[in-house]
DNA sequence: TTTACGGTTCTACAACTATCAAAATGAGTA
DNA sequence: TACTCATTTTGATAGTTGTAGAACCGTAAA
């Protein structure tokens, strides 16, 4: 009985876990910081990896590690523009994490849990 | 340099971290599902912790250690009625997290990493 | 082509987490 | 008091995570 709401509730603990870290959450911040936001089709400035290298206190590798753990959450695209990275938010799933707290969310009140009993 | 956005950062990459178990995630759409929620003062009916234990494939060590977490994490409330525990939805945290996914949040556009420039 | 740089992959490890079983606690009830 | 039931604590274990170091890959500039 699998339901679309089991689904997505899968992908918001997969995001929440991404958003979990503290210098993760710094990244993603800084993601949207730097107005890669509302600008989809046509990319905003966006975000250099380096310079959140540069800003964290942590190395190469482990901004690459964080990086691809909020790409793999769907929270964040990356793109590559000839040697650069930049990231960019993705609008969807900051929004549908904004649903989850406001009130109207699948998950309250109906549907997912309230139908087992 | 200890800004009051900091110490918010944190509390959010904990309340996070909380939700970012699928069993701690649906505890916590239980609490809310339950009507714990925008009851201030006088409690709503809650959430029994033996119904999660029922409802969850998990032993009620592991729901206990659960909830501790969420009210570590200050996402909810519990409440000891006699024999049995309620939990309820802590609304300001539900309200914070929600503002963070507003576009209004103070983590966006300023202050905490655009200072850093 | 050589060099430099931005970023990734691999590997390893310490620290942490989720879970269970068993024992303990605590509150109502007989 | 003794008994029962709900929940917690303790102890153990399997698995996960954050991080760094070393080596690597791709692009661009010299």
């Amino acid at each position: 009985m699998h339901d679309v709401n089991v689904i997505k509730m899968k992908q918001m603990a997969k995001a929440f876990k991404a958003l979990s870290n503290p210098n993760r959450l710094q990244i993603y911040l800084e993601i949207i910081d730097q107005r890669g936001k509302r600008v989809k089709g046509q990319l905003g400035s966006g975000c250099g990896i380096s310079a959140c290298i540069r800003r964290l206190n942590i190395g190469a590798p482990t901004v690459s590690h964080h990086v691809k753990e909020l790409v793999n959450a769907d929270l964040i695209k990356v793109e590559r523009k000839g040697k650069y990275m930049t990231c960019f938010l993705n609008d969807s799933m900051y929004d549908d994490l904004g649903g989850f707290f406001d009130g109207e969310s699948l998950f309250c009140g109906k549907g997912l849990l309230s139908k087992s009993k």
